[in-house]
RNA sequence: GGAAGCUUGCCCGAGUGGCUAAUGGGGGCAGACUGUAAAUCUGCUGGCUUACGCCUACGGUGGUUCGAAUCCACCAGCUUCCA
């Protein structure tokens, strides 16, 4: 199918800078065209998963993806989508976050990659590498004569940052805009890079980086630069995507374990278990019409979730780490977790679960309270207990037994139920 | 530079000397019902305490008072108006 029209199905399409360039030139192979990752933090999480996707999408379309890590804007702060003025990271913080970013996104990429049948990774580019030798006299003269002050001011970045009662925005974080057209305009002109794709909050720093293309890039009259938006996803109930209960649900492993990951797409409800099966798989039309078939014959089953959960862990963390995922959920889900083989112990749950290193003497309410375990106070746990809601090995909790030290599984685990579907895993040591 | 107003718990927002850990809503958590859903109903939602109770909290610092989120002074931030 043609390219912009599977985005569209798939009910990804939000805007075009112009869509008969984009037509043409995404309508034969080999088009450059990137996403840039911000390193605010050393991981992304679940909200950058679309845009390694779609980055995806085009490399199996025959396009060139470039993967552009933001080690130069991630200096200044991007105020798009942003109600306030944030505070400026370190420039060691940012680099090595930007190095982090690019290696997680080559780690999925590759898992990605292997479950698609794709050969060949993205390519990388990082803004520093131009951007932080600028020198402001230099920029202000060549890029910033380009920009009218009255435009950027309608940008709704801008604007809301302008009107918010509250908050107001620094020149900072204004020029933002300016960076982000100039990585277009160097991409463009060094990787002959066409396009910049990107969440609908980036419209107006992709515009900015058609417009300086089109007045400044030699070439740029046969072949402009365009861009495309992806919707902002959010779930059924208005929510922002991949903001749960639990907390941010991570793309690193070892944050966010493939057991969790997968629980996280499980709990999705069932509108949008089929939006996000669109969304964020590579899975055809008629695979997911089939899906949808199922869930509506029998929605109990979460044929649709299951089927979601699966494909994604698979995508993100790969074949094997969904196996032990699988492994993780048939003991869980299916009763007596607790009477699980020392093997699943140790190879499964110790791996999936939220764990922590239990010291000898614990007692339960010791368990119960801190880093990787269900509390954050004493209190909370008394709650959670006296309502009921606590079970340890198998066997519900009351306050009475807190104090008391709770029987090892396999002489080392105890394992801890929180509400139905939450488990912690104390580990005192082989 | 001048004037007025605002600043409350995760968020919004009541409260204008004691009955206020602070009304209400949202969010969150749990329980019931279910399908590891949605909707609905119920309970909980500062910390320590199995209870009595104690401690910390209403932008910051001091003050008035037996007693302050509530009154006063100064400081900071924000909003609006004037120059």
């Amino acid at each position: 199918m043609e390219f912009l029209q599977d985005l569209r199905w798939r009910g990804l399409l939000h805007q075009v800078t112009d869509e008969a360039t984009a037509k043409a030139a995404l309508g034969q192979p080999g088009c450059g065209v990137y996403i840039g990752f911000d390193p605010t933090a050393d991981s992304l999480h679940v909200g950058s998963l679309l845009q390694i996707t779609l980055l995806m999408r085009l490399a199996k379309a025959g396009h060139r993806p470039i993967a552009l890590v933001g080690g130069g804007t991630g200096m200044i702060g991007d105020p798009s989508g942003k109600s306030a003025e944030r505070k400026l990271q370190t420039d060691d913080d940012v680099r090595r976050n930007a190095r982090a970013i690019e290696e997680q996104i080559l780690q999925v990429w590759r898992n990605m990659a292997a479950a698609v049948g794709h050969e060949a990774d993205p390519e990388f580019a990082d803004n520093a590498k131009w951007l932080n030798n600028l020198t402001l006299i230099d920029f202000l003269r060549d890029i910033g004569k380009h920009f009218s002050v009255n435009a950027m001011v309608q940008r709704d970045s801008v604007k809301t940052r302008l009107e918010a009662r509250e908050q107001g925005i620094s020149y900072t974080e204004f020029s933002y805009m300016l960076l982000q057209a100039y990585d277009f305009l160097e991409l463009y002109r060094r990787s002959n890079c066409r396009a910049q794709f990107g969440g609908s909050d980036q419209w107006g720093n992709i515009v900015s980086g058609t417009d300086l293309i089109g007045r400044l890039a030699e070439g740029a009259d046969e072949k402009p630069a365009f861009g495309v938006t992806v919707p902002l996803i959010t779930s059924k109930n208005g929510e922002k995507f991949g903001k749960t209960e639990q907390g941010t649900i991570w793309l690193d492993p070892k944050r966010t374990s493939p057991y969790q990951f997968y629980q996280f797409w499980m709990n999705v409800d069932d509108a949008d278990a089929v939006n996000y099966l669109r969304y964020f798989t590579f899975d055809s039309a008629e695979a997911i019409a089939a899906v949808v078939a199922l869930q509506i014959a029998a929605p109990e089953k979460r044929d649709a979730q299951k089927a979601l959960a699966a494909t994604m862990t698979a995508l993100v963390h790969g074949e094997e780490a969904l196996t032990w995922a699988m492994r993780a959920i048939d003991f869980l889900f299916s009763g007596n977790a607790h009477d699980a083989p020392d093997v699943i112990f140790t190879n499964v749950f110790l791996r999936e679960l939220p764990c922590h290193d239990a010291r000898p003497d614990a007692t339960m309410i010791d368990l119960l309270v801190g880093e990787k375990r269900p509390f954050q106070s004493n209190g909370d746990a008394k709650r959670a207990v006296q309502a009921n809601s606590v079970s340890v090995n198998g066997a519900k909790l009351t306050l009475d037994d807190l104090r008391t030290t709770p029987e090892r599984i396999h002489g080392r685990y105890a394992l801890i139920r929180q509400g139905k579907k939450s488990y912690f895993l104390a580990d005192f040591g082989a």
